[in-house]
RNA sequence: GUGGGUGUAGCUCAGUGGUAGAGCCCCAGAUUGUGGAUCUGGUUGUCGUGGGUUCAAAUCCCAUCAUCCACCCCA
C-alpha cells in the first residue's frame, strides 16, 4: 500500500463543531471591530525575512529560533509571518496610509512559528488583530482594550479572563532601568535561576516575568520599572487606567508584564485565561511608537493587539457547547423516477429560505435513506414518491419530535415551514 | 531546544511473553412508502514505524515518528 502523507507537525485539521467554534469567534471579532469602524486589511503571509528581523528584533525568540524561513527561487530569504503587526505597519508605510489619515485596521489569518507543539500552541495558528496608527492619545490604547472586552463579553467568556496591564515607558527609560536592574541583580546573581542568569546578559527585562519563585523573591528588592518612567509616561499611563476605571473594565496592574517583542513602548496589556494550563495568554498588545521608524517610515505612533483564536476557543469550549449543524431539511426521493421532482423541491427551498437543505444522493431502500436523514441531524425529512409527484405535494416528517407527518402542497411549503420555525 | 507520559478496530479503551478483545459505531434481517427503541446475525486491525532479543513479542530492548503535559517562548 502507498504510504499516507500526514499533516505537518503542529498543523492541524479542524472539523465540524470545532470549526464552527473558530468561525463564531472570528465573526464576533469582525462584528465588534467593524462596530468601532475598523477596516479590514489583508497582507501577504510571506514577507521578506528582514521585515521581521528588524521589526520584532533580531534576538527575540520569535525571530531567532521560531521563524519559518524559505529561500525564494531568486535566492532571497523570505519568511512565513510569525505575527501580523510588522506586516500591517509595513503596508501602511508602503501604501502611505498615514499621509492624510489615522488608519484603524484589523486583520485575521494564519501565523507560523516553529515551536514545540503543546495544548494551545501550534505551528500554524490563527490571529485576529487590530492596529490604530497615527494617534498618540491614550484614548486609542483604551479603545482597543474596550474592543477586546466587548468581544469577550459577546462570546460569554468574560468571567474566564483577566486583563493585565503595565507601562514599560520609552526605550530611553527602559535603557536607564535596564542598567539599574543589572547593577542590582549582578551581586545576587547566584540566587537567580539559570535562564535568568543568561537573561541578565542578553535581555535583563525578561527576568521580571520569570516564573521561578526564587527569582521572584529576589526581584522584590530590585528596582521597579515604574520608578524609571518619565513624567509623561506616567501621566499617560494614569490616563489609560482612568479611562478603564470609568468604563468599569477590571484590570490587574502587573509590574512584571514585559513583552517579548522589541517594538513595544509605554502601555502593554495581556488577557490571561483562567484554568487553561501553561499556554494561557489569549490576547496581548500594546503601544509601539518606534516601529514605523525601524521599518523606514516617518515617525508615527501606533497601538495594537493580537488575539489567538485557538486559545480563545479552548476557553470558550470549557464554558459553552457548540453544536455541529449541517442540515435542516433532508430531501428523500422514493425511487429514481422521483429524483427530478426532488431536485426541484430542494432548489425551491434553498432559494426561498435560508435553511440548509441536503438531498439524498445514492441508491437504497427508503429505510436506508431515512436512516441517513436521521443521521444528518436534520429537523425534517421531505419524502417524495408517486403520490407527491402526481399531486405536486411533499410529505413532511419531523425527525426530532413525535409529531404526525403531513402532506402539504408544494406551493405552501415555505409558509408552512416558516410557521413551524416560529413555533 | 530540554524533561516526562501515551500510541491496540471509525471512536473510547482492556489486554505484562503463548490463537488480537470489549463497548459504542457501522452493515444485514425481523419491518418491500417511514429513521430513532428492541432482538438476531455480521464486518471492521500494517497492535504508530523500523530494527533487535526469543522456539514464540501488542507485551522485553533500541531507534524513530506522532501526540499530550511541563520547561522555554508566546497569542
Amino acid at each position: 500500500m502507498t504510504e499516507i502523507i500526514p499533516s505537518v507537525r503542529g498543523m492541524r485539521d479542524v472539523l465540524f463543531a470545532d470549526a464552527s467554534r473558530l468561525s463564531h469567534i472570528e465573526s464576533v471579532f469582525r462584528l465588534v471591530l467593524e462596530s468601532y469602524s475598523f477596516e479590514e486589511i489583508r497582507t501577504p503571509i510571506v514577507e521578506y525575512e528582514q521585515l521581521f528581523k528588524r521589526g520584532l528584533g533580531e534576538s527575540t525568540d520569535a525571530v531567532a529560533k521560531e521563524m519559518y524561513r524559505l529561500l525564494d527561487r531568486d535566492e532571497k530569504w523570505l519568511a512565513l509571518r510569525p505575527e501580523g503587526t510588522a506586516s500591517v505597519v509595513r503596508a501602511a508605510i508602503q501604501q502611505n496610509l498615514c499621509y492624510d489619515d489615522r488608519p484603524r485596521l484589523w486583520y485575521m489569518g494564519p501565523m507560523f512559528r516553529y515551536e514545540r507543539p503543546q495544548a494551545g500552541r501550534y505551528r500554524q495558528f490563527q490571529h485576529v488583530g487590530a492596529e490604530t496608527l497615527g494617534l498618540e492619545d491614550p484614548l486609542s490604547d483604551f479603545e482597543l482594550i474596550q474592543i477586546v472586552t466587548d468581544v469577550f463579553s459577546e462570546l460569554g467568556i468574560s468571567s474566564g479572563v483577566q486583563l493585565h496591564i503595565n507601562s514599560i515607558g520609552s526605550s530611553d527609560a527602559r535603557a536607564r532601568f535596564r542598567a539599574k536592574l543589572v547593577d542590582a541583580l549582578q551581586p545576587v546573581s547566584h540566587l537567580l535561576d539559570d535562564d535568568s542568569k543568561t537573561r541578565l546578559k542578553m535581555n535583563p527585562l525578561r527576568i521580571l516575568d520569570s516564573k521561578v519563585p526564587a527569582t521572584q523573591v529576589v526581584l522584590r528588592d530590585a528596582p521597579k520599572l515604574m520608578d524609571s518612567l518619565s513624567v509623561e509616561s506616567k501621566k499617560r499611563f494614569d490616563k489609560v487606567l482612568n479611562l478603564l476605571e470609568n468604563a468599569n473594565i477590571r484590570y490587574k496592574l502587573d509590574h512584571h508584564l514585559v513583552r517579548g517583542l522589541d517594538y513595544y513602548t509605554d502601555t502593554v496589556f495581556e488577557w490571561i485565561g483562567t484554568g487553561m494550563g501553561a499556554q494561557d495568554a489569549l490576547c496581548a498588545g500594546g503601544r509601539y511608537d518606534g516601529l514605523t521608524t525601524l521599518l523606514g517610515g516617518k515617525p508615527t505612533p501606533g497601538v495594537g493587539f493580537a488575539a489567538g483564536i485557538e486559545r480563545i476557543a479552548l476557553l470558550h469550549e470549557q464554558m459553552h457547547d457548540v453544536e455541529r449543524i449541517s442540515t435542516d431539511i433532508y430531501v428523500v426521493a422514493m425511487e429514481e423516477s422521483h429524483q427530478q421532482y426532488a431536485l426541484e423541491v430542494a432548489h425551491l427551498l434553498r432559494s426561498g429560505s435560508d435553511v440548509r437543505v441536503r438531498q439524498h444522493i445514492g441508491e437504497g431502500k427508503i429505510k436506508t435513506k431515512l436512516r441517513w436523514a436521521d443521521r444528518s441531524g436534520a429537523t425534517w425529512v421531505l419524502i417524495l414518491g408517486d403520490d407527491e409527484q402526481r399531486d405536486r405535494t411533499v410529505t413532511l416528517k419531523w425527525l426530532r419530535f413525535k409529531r404526525p407527518q403531513e402532506t402539504i402542497p408544494l406551493s405552501d411549503l415555505l409558509t408552512t415551514l416558516y410557521a413551524k420555525l416560529e413555533f
